[in-house]
DNA sequence: CATTTGACGCCAA
DNA sequence: TTTGGCGCCAAAT
């Protein structure tokens, strides 16, 4: 357990409900605000329902992607009450 | 130990 | 506006 993956899942932990922290958003908060992809591949790799990932999406507005099934992800954030607008121009 | 991959982000054309 | 390419990081193989 890499102190990167603890950050990234506290930061994960901490996000209220119906909110959404983009990737990046959670890399600056672990120290490196251009690790996104490193907080990605650590969400990607932990299977913990505790983490509830579905809430970080891309900057984009993209939810990028979930451990089974994106659309599992993009359900969980339509009943959190976030409208998944994938309008790819910000 | 070194290399490859990937649930990203931003800039340029 | 859309598409393509480059940069950065950590984990997995």
């Amino acid at each position: 357990m890499t102190s990167f993956k603890q950050k990234v899942f506290a930061i994960v932990k901490k996000i209220p409900a119906g909110k959404t922290l983009s990737y990046g958003e959670v890399a600056k908060r672990t120290g490196n605000k251009k690790a996104a992809r490193a907080v990605g591949a650590v969400l990607k790799t932990n299977y913990d329902p505790a983490i509830p990932c579905h809430r970080v999406i891309r900057s984009d507005g993209a939810l990028g992607g979930y451990n089974r099934s994106i659309a599992r992800k993009n359900n969980l954030l339509i009943k959190e009450g976030y409208k998944s607008s994938p309008t790819k121009h910000i």
